[in-house]
DNA sequence: TAGTGGTCTAGACCACGTG
DNA sequence: ACGTGGTCTAGACCACTAT
């Protein structure tokens, strides 16, 4: 017997669809309550389990919270537990170690043919490169720099970056609405150049851990790429394989 | 109003548990097929609909494998879709490439206080030490060094190794049956030292990507330790982030 | 006490693979 | 045609949080 709807999709899956759109138009914000499992259900016309298999898929993907007994949040960046959540860099004894920012500089440029490609835009495009380093202990681990498509970031300056006291990306979807969904990461072992060198304060051909980050928001529209460069003499790069 | 039962756990953790204990003690073997859902119900006294809830979980972590229409199999290494199923390493341009690998020495020896820590051994036992290249394209990128309880492991010979085809996670499980389950990866920025110079064919002083895995089966217990030295000039290390 | 997410059930039906 | 996993429903009850 052949299948009556060869494009069948599940209902949950329709259902996790008008959930992602509701998130993405900005139904309801980070870090808000949205309407329970029954509420929903109604809404949609559907069966309450059937809403709960669409939210889950959206708490396995982090960009709700579920929390019994008070309700399902939408995630946000400014808050504890997701605080650092991409960055993998831990000390080899103290892994608990957070790290503090320090912006060197934010320069409005146009993209180069290959970060164009990596953020989907077009070479002629404005984007804004930042700078910083990371400390850990007062000691510098991480040098950044950053590209943001300069349409998406409008008014973005170096003091508005330096007055903010809390993650890059929980400013970036406090100031412009940008949510970092997902990452993908390449990984390569680099020789420090003097750039680096200088600001990580280690010699010139010292190994560095190169990590190439391209960050996605909804609809995997990639909205971030950086470029880091860690030193991993006393730290290592944290991965678990399933 | 307080909780009735402050040790609660629900009835599909109890399921998932009782499921694992029969992986773990081979009642159903790596490739096989497990009890449908309706007959795992039966047997446990419980509804379908909840020992769904307890496999949906073991296909999450990769121990068992569902197909629809056919039925549970138990996860194996030695099938195509979990081989090199922890190998992130992926060429620049074409990431489908597969390696292949070439086993140089087995060693056994007493565990280093270092190793056997790691390992959760005493450091007077004894572990294989493995050692091998693998090469992408017939270049050699990847230079392994891997150490095995030899209690785990009786009768590995340089031998056997060679004569083994396909993955040696598969061969482990074939062989001994020990299965890798999980593994907890740290990674650093080095520099070639001689012996890796010989065989990645590069300078003395090449950075390169030192990857340490340990790796897990059931319980948790660790089974190998693993050191590798990735060549990323033309590779890199792949990795997602939610 | 009320409301939310979390668990569990029983039953119906669908999609998929195999014989 | 049959058996498997996959979806969907309706309803009951539990655990947790807030008021």
């Amino acid at each position: 017997m052949q299948p009556v709807n060869p494009t069948f999709s599940p209902l949950y899956q329709q259902i996790k669809g008008l959930l992602l759109k509701s998130l993405q138009e900005g139904e309801w914000k980070p870090g808000e309550l949205i309407p329970s499992e029954t509420e929903l259900a109604a809404r949609y016309g559907v069966s309450q389990g059937t809403v709960r298999k669409a939210i889950d898929e959206l708490a396995a993907e982090n960009l709700v919270d579920r929390k019994q007994g008070r309700g399902t949040f939408v995630a946000t960046h400014n808050e504890a537990k997701s605080e650092y959540r991409f960055l993998r860099l831990a000390a080899d004894e103290e892994p608990g170690v957070k790290p503090k920012s320090t912006y060197l500089s934010v320069e409005r440029v146009r993209a180069s043919s290959q970060i164009a490609k990596l953020l989907d835009i077009k070479p002629s495009d404005a984007v804004f490169v930042v700078k910083r380093v990371m400390r850990f202990d007062g000691v510098p681990r991480i040098f950044d720099e950053i590209w943001l498509p300069a349409s998406q970031y409008k008014g973005l300056t170096l003091e508005r970056l330096q007055q903010w006291d809390s993650t890059l990306y929980g400013f970036l979807e406090s100031s412009f609405n940008v949510r970092m969904l997902r990452a993908k990461e390449h990984i390569k072992a680099v020789s420090a150049q003097p750039e680096h060198s200088a600001i990580l304060q280690v010699e010139v051909g010292t190994p560095l851990l190169l990590v190439e980050r391209l960050s996605m928001t909804y609809a995997d529209q990639p909205v971030e790429l950086r470029r880091g460069w860690y030193l991993t003499d006393k730290f290592s790069y944290r991965n678990e394989l399933y």
